[in-house]
DNA sequence: CGCATTATAGAACGGTCGTTCCAAAACACC
DNA sequence: GGTGTTTTGGAACGACCGTTCTATAATGCG
């Protein structure tokens, strides 16, 4: 019993990412984000909140369109010890093809505004954590049909995925060159290996 | 001939350098930056210049005391294999001793401005190969000695720790948990091991 | 001691910030 | 079709932004 949202929801998120994603979140302003939106900005604290409200609705989508999505896809698609490679080469992928150097929305959310805002933080950390049990699900799945060493403890093997993946990203941003960014998923991958000798290859 | 500088001009920088280590560029005024460093805004403009090259000496000298002093210390102290376990180590202790959650102010800068700052860019991407260096030639001397694997290229090698060390920190901001980052430490550093089945165990 | 030169304090600048207010417009429902 | 509720556009708010200006104070050098 009211007049109805004018403007399409999703899209208008779509646009606030793509603000927040290049330029951050201080450095945004509630205009330009209310321009790339195509609305005004009346509109936005009226469907959003404030700009805050509206930057973790953004971070929340594009969670669950990139992280969310590529988690499912490759679980339920490849074989442990290749979804966790999947993963790394995409994000490798990705970040080569990021022409802008805009990096991943969930890093810089954890590097710029995390430590000083506890919801945000909670957020990020809840993530992280999700990519991390994914790691450790792949790495006790490998280690059980024997195409991943056990070696290592799978925790520990999951950690450090997380943190290649978290490096990844960070390099990224400031050197994306593709010999040094593959490059370095090649050990890294070989830490899921076997030790022998006359091991794989 | 001319009236002194009344200030301590690397107490006023290392004021500086906490301002823009725990708040980012963007969220750091000029007003905070000039009472920090117990000096005015006009004395602030007269020897530095502006925000933005403030910033940078900022930087600069935070890397100087810090990355460089350890790159130093580490390399004309330590066995090539102790050197780069070391400098991992020390990371994690900064991280998880660091109650503010400040993190690097090198990974900050990287993340926060280097994308759409030319010069700040190529200043961390200059310190990137700096860290870089010496972790390629910690491996290539452990390589030469027998302590370090020569199963991967010291360049693919000196990439990973590249990435790890910058995973640790960009973790560390939001996941300061000492499980975590000495856990994911360790693999990381199995890899730099020969791969005997009977190995170093 | 004067003079040139620089540093200092603090007010002041125009601009932009995040946010709110107001009047007009558009729908759902009786 | 009126009524109540929400959205919309755009102006407006006070606060703060980075930076500059002005006047005064402090020095080195002749």
């Amino acid at each position: 019993m009211a007049r109805p949202r004018e403007f399409d929801e999703e899209a208008a998120l779509t646009a606030a990412i793509d603000c927040f994603w290049s330029r951050g979140f201080e450095a945004t302003s509630v205009r330009d984000l209310a321009a790339r939106m195509g609305i005004t900005g009346a509109s936005l604290y009226n469907a959003y909140g404030d700009k805050r409200a509206l930057y973790r609705r953004a971070l929340d989508h594009y969670v669950s369109c990139s992280v969310g999505e590529r988690i499912f896809r490759l679980e339920s698609t490849r074989r442990p010890r290749d979804a966790i490679a999947g993963f790394l080469a995409e994000i490798v992928e990705r970040s080569l093809n990021d022409a802008e150097l805009k990096g991943c929305l969930l890093v810089n959310a954890a590097v710029e505004g995390a430590p000083h805002d506890a919801e945000l933080q909670s957020a990020v950390v809840d993530v992280l954590r999700q990519i991390e049990a994914f790691f450790r699900r792949c790495v006790v799945a490998g280690q059980t049909d024997g195409t991943i060493t056990p070696r290592h403890a799978a925790d520990e093997l999951a950690g450090l995925l997380l943190g290649v993946l978290m490096g990844i990203r960070v390099l990224a941003r400031a050197r994306p060159e593709r010999p040094l960014l593959e490059g370095l998923l090649r050990p890294a991958l070989a830490i899921l290996d076997d030790p022998h000798p006359k091991g794989p290859h």
